[in-house]
DNA sequence: CTGGTGTTAGTACCAAGTGCTAATACATAT
DNA sequence: ATATGTATTAGCACTTGGTACTAACACCAG
């Protein structure tokens, strides 16, 4: 192992430890060939944590998605008010992970996601299902940015036990998603009303 | 607090570990109101391990889902069959973490973002915006379903750098999604050389 | 009273560190 | 040539959250 500069060194510290968080002090010093003491500081200037609060962070982040990639198998986007068979609000934060790494712009099938479990959300009834939609991409949603998408029950063709929803995405007051979403039910409107909620 | 018989307190300390993996024997003491020495004598009798590797074993699982979860988030479906700018497959296997546990039918927003991804990669530019989109889910999909969706572009208008592509999805032959997607690209079919933006 | 089970206390030791002081090497500037 | 600064190394005390082991005590049953 030939002996790099200190820079060098630290670059690679980080790339190593990027790749393997569980690579302790004395195993880098034995790596780069120097003190395990040099290790430290290097890690001290980088601020690197130490092994054991690299593996907590690690275990903490798994904890955090496991708790976020199962309801949002469920339902995209928060819901933050609800009255059914007339309208409802959700917010969806749009992340790095929703997003094109080329351009940063969100994937549209997340806002579709969002709209889509809105719309089975506002509906009274044990079944909706998606029958036909119409939507529109009207301006890039980036990471960062706190989507509302309000939905609103526009009518109803009771013979076909349809429901059709209008959808409107804004981000800071500005449109970025529009869809007609029609849904099918079970049971039409005010049917479900024996338990009240 | 109470103190329990041992077998009880055995029980609860299962509980709360596999809860709170991150709990020390110190705070586990105090919360059965045994000394440190039972709360290990305990663990032994159980096999649960020690605070440092129970957090390595959550945060390895942890970093196995990351390669899980990535790829799963980049493009829905897998892409079986490309021609650029042209046509393109991809077959998606419906598992039960994609359908309501109510009814065992796929969310709708799962079919279309196979749809959206495959009309994203079937674009040959470096950016691919979904502008518009009309789709109709003809028959609901279940788990362990298999769905073939094919892309065909049918258009283009170059001076409002749009593509027309049309999709259809089918479960054995029978056809459970159509859709018309409108997409925005910065550069039109076969122009990829320029450099116009 | 003796034995078994359950519990507690205490000691020595370990891994993987932090925090601090001190020594050394080496090049650069004056 | 001597001083200054940076990089590196060594050593020691201390920390956390344990393991491994021994000894003691309480209590209940035979």
């Amino acid at each position: 192992m030939k002996r790099r500069t200190k820079k060098e060194r630290q670059q690679l510290l980080l790339q190593t430890i990027e790749e393997n968080p569980f690579v302790t002090d004395e195993q880098l010093a034995v790596q780069f060939n120097v003190s395990v003491q040099t290790i430290r500081l290097d890690r001290m200037e980088l601020s690197i944590p130490e092994l054991r609060e690299r593996i907590k962070d690690v275990a903490e982040k798994n904890l955090e998605n496991e708790v976020k990639s199962l309801p949002l198998d469920e339902v995209i986007g928060e819901i933050i008010d609800i009255e059914l068979d007339a309208r409802a609000i959700s917010i969806f934060d749009v992340k790095e992970e929703h997003v094109f790494q080329r351009n940063g712009i969100a994937r549209g099938h997340h806002l579709f996601a969002q709209a889509n479990s809105l719309a089975v959300a506002v509906i009274n009834d044990e079944l909706a299902l998606t029958v036909r939609a119409n939507v529109l991409f009207s301006k890039p949603v980036k990471a960062g940015d706190r989507v509302i998408t309000k939905a609103t029950v526009r009518g109803q063709n009771t013979e076909k036990n349809r429901t059709y929803i209008d959808l409107i995405s804004t981000v800071n007051n500005s449109v970025v998603f529009k869809g007609e979403f029609e849904m099918y039910r079970t049971k039409g409107k005010g049917e479900n009303d024996e338990t009240s909620y």
